[in-house]
DNA sequence: TAGATTGTTAATCGATTAACAATC
DNA sequence: TAGATTGTTAATCGATTAACAATC
């Protein structure tokens, strides 16, 4: 990648694959960015100077066919194929991302769970199947697996990860809070609910914005 | 409010939050601004121009006491009380949020969950009883509840928001993946674990980052 | 007091938006 | 062609960081 990507370029191109997918359903073909714009409430300029980060492929531009910039963004981000991940703890949350299928519907495809409990281990939800976490090791071996979800205890994120690591797997998606500094090569992305919330009442007492 | 807070000193406030607890609990009394940064990874000025925007309250500065410092983040967040709140949907997510006891550790209390299902209604999960939907005017009259939690499917969520905010709720924590133009009076937080993905593996594959 | 650490100003850096020539 | 819409440059706006006098 040549020049820097903002960060916010980034979260933006997920909100745009969103509604290109919506927009598509309702059949529409075209949008042009001030359209587009007025949708998702984004300075339409926003738009073109997200999508020119990457404009070899949309030379075109916005005005022309969704599909075509459709997957053009599903190709930066990588989703032009479908995606393998796992998911590791089957609790309650673990649970219910599994029987999330909105996750799959956008071009993952959650290939198995692993867990200790010998209650869990064998079961499946929702067509995945759950694993002893022990047997991780083979059942990896070989198959494209980028990266990992993890819905376990904070206390067992880091070395868990460490594992994970070991095995290849360098994405991690987490819901524990806990801040922790790993290696440049780790990708991480953190979910957490109690901050959200946090967040969520500061704004409610501040809301002049 | 004076000044304008940016965005990402109200993110940054939670981790502060989050991390003074946990110094806490090993029994540090005092940090030190450049001690807090190294730890968190922020830089020192940063923190100390975040907590500038709030400077009223902890005149001594960083160097001091911890407790007073969470504290004082606390009030501007609004958590120096609990918090009530309530959520909609008790389907695997809302399950997996009223079992997710880190919310009630940070100082916010689920005073109840609502549905439509009659096999749900009445139960009670981790404490919280599971109310008709139906009944949530009177459950609410007179309560002091400031925001919900929707773990709804995407179509019931704008419906739902309308109904809540009649009954004077103005905050929502939302779980369903669709952007909604609101009334500015509407405090709104997104949670899409999509979306999430995706931003994490774009940085896969571009983790020149 | 002397040293450490702050709060805040000024400088830097990055992200958003307006404007417009180039393109379809 | 004329109108619309782009991609991109330049201007604006906001957020981060370095530096330092003021404070404990």
């Amino acid at each position: 990648m040549e020049k820097k990507i903002p960060k916010n370029t980034v979260k933006r191109l997920s909100v745009y694959l969103r509604c290109l997918n919506k927009l598509q359903e309702d059949g529409i073909e075209n949008v042009s960015s001030s359209e587009f714009g007025e949708l998702i409430g984004i300075n339409p300029a926003q738009i073109r100077k997200d999508l020119s980060y990457f404009g070899e492929f949309v030379r075109q531009g916005l005005g022309d066919n969704i599909e075509k910039l459709k997957n053009g963004i599903k190709k930066i981000i990588g989703l032009n194929e479908t995606q393998n991940i796992i998911l590791i703890g089957v609790g309650n949350l673990g649970k219910a991302i599994l029987n999330y299928n909105v996750i799959t519907k956008r071009g993952f495809s959650i290939i198995a769970a692993f867990d200790k409990d010998p209650e869990m281990i064998g079961k499946i939800i929702n067509n995945v199947g759950v694993f002893d976490i022990k047997k991780i090791d083979q059942f990896i071996a070989g198959k494209n697996i980028k990266c990992a979800i993890l819905t376990l205890p904070p206390d067992q994120i880091r070395k868990t990860i460490e594992k994970l690591y070991q095995l290849g797997i360098k994405g991690f998606l987490n819901f524990a809070p806990i801040s922790l500094n790993l290696s440049k090569d780790i990708q991480i992305v953190n979910v957490d609910l109690s901050s959200s919330l946090e967040v969520l009442m500061f704004y409610l007492r501040n809301n002049s914005e």
